[in-house]
DNA sequence: TTAATTAACTTGTATTTACAAGTAAATAAT
DNA sequence: ATTATTTACTTGTAAATACAAGTTAATTAA
């Protein structure tokens, strides 16, 4: 593990605020404290406030109001996979369940991979590993994960049972996500995938490609995940 | 028509800087001028160009690096839909051509409907519309669009055909949209889907329901989307 | 030549101040 | 009582300033 670094206070700020609303202390529709009072009360200086609270409104947890003041909004009860919020990841991993279909391996990138690599990429090699996670006993998402094998030292013989791949990252390698771009599509699913998402194959599914960004510049982690979207919807903000 | 009311400096170099970005005068990879050397450009201060490139770099047109610059990020061949992206919509409005199926016409809001309604929006009732639009002579997108009953005069009697809904409630009636939430699902072609998007029943298709936020607040844009995405994918980010 | 240091950049965080613009409630005028 | 107006809030925009922290290239020392 690592010290981590001091947290700016727009930072420390933003997770107070979201945590009391996740929490319940402020509920859908009440208004938060206005940005003067906020500055009072955590001792900080307006930009900063404002700095804060664009970050929650940008996430979708309030919306502002001119004159007004900041609302909070309704939290979604679907899976909010799309909106990386920060952080954490939108999902309480509480209910989250995940189980490893192939544990990480060092292998050679595909041949036809989604994404664009760069030649350290493609020297690097990539750590490949195949996981599905459960939401209430059902197979939601299959994941297959990808990243470059740069400066990742015995991260195969980590314990990714219980943690997520993210949370890995941060703790030995300092690596945090910092968003990214996706490509998203309906696609009929193929053996595979039906097996492991309990559906019969050529059934409707939800392809995503995702590329995410990290602190280090350079590292990407390259995610393809195929979602079971009967029961459960895909949120997101834009 | 209506004059517009006075853009914001951070927002006029938002456009600015965004339309370089896609007339190529900067291209993927390149380097911005720094923020200082911008401040000089357009005669305005820090804070102002950092909330400029601060949307520019949430929109997905740059990236940021400490101590580097803000880099040129590639563009997307993709559809982008899912990000509204500030002002225009992300696809280019030349390439998509829009049939209307149903005409503008008032009516009751549906029982079930897709998202919770105000009591205000379900007195006034809703104005339902359906529409086809094609990228390149295929049909990529079928869309129904419902918008409450509020303030909006004449407006089934608008020319639709070559002008975005987006375009109509800006220019006539002062409305802009600012953002919204998704969900997202891949279900099977109904037979109707089926018929407007050119694919065989049972087909996976990708569903959109979206809930848009207006300059307005009380005023809402629902939509309904169905996707075909064999050819092209859904781009976004997070 | 090579390696370490320094200097000159870059963006990130934070304060302070000021006024504009939208909202809502209290007040005054009809 | 009703309608305008004022007032006191709210967030939005913008400037000027300072220092922290990351990157890169030039300089210096070995």
């Amino acid at each position: 593990m690592v010290t981590p670094k001091t947290i700016p206070q727009y930072r420390r700020l933003y997770e107070i605020l979201r945590k009391h609303i996740l929490d319940g202390v402020y509920k859908e529709g009440d208004l938060l404290p206005s940005e003067n009072e906020l500055c009072q009360l955590f001792g900080v200086t307006r930009p900063t406030v404002r700095q804060a609270l664009s970050s929650m409104s940008n996430d979708g947890y309030i919306r502002k109001h001119q004159g007004k003041g900041s609302i909070v909004h309704h939290l979604p009860r679907e899976i909010g996979i799309l909106s990386v919020s920060g952080t954490t990841s939108a999902v309480g991993d509480r209910k989250l369940i995940t189980k490893i279909i192939v544990k990480p391996k060092l292998m050679n990138w595909p041949h036809d991979f989604m994404f664009p690599l760069s030649e350290l990429e493609q020297e690097s090699g990539c750590i490949y590993m195949e996981r599905v996670r459960f939401l209430e006993e059902i197979p939601i998402f299959y994941d297959i994960s990808f990243i470059a094998n740069i400066n990742l030292p015995r991260i195969t013989a980590r314990q990714f049972e219980n943690r997520s791949l993210f949370q890995i990252l941060r703790d030995y390698y300092h690596i945090e996500i910092k968003g990214g771009d996706q490509r998203i599509k309906a696609i009929p699913a193929t053996a595979k995938i039906s097996r492991f998402l309990h559906l019969k194959k050529d059934q409707p599914v939800l392809h995503l490609e995702r590329k995410m960004e990290t602190n280090n510049p350079g590292l990407f982690l390259y995610s393809s995940i195929f979602c079971n979207t009967e029961k459960y919807s895909i949120f997101g903000r834009f």
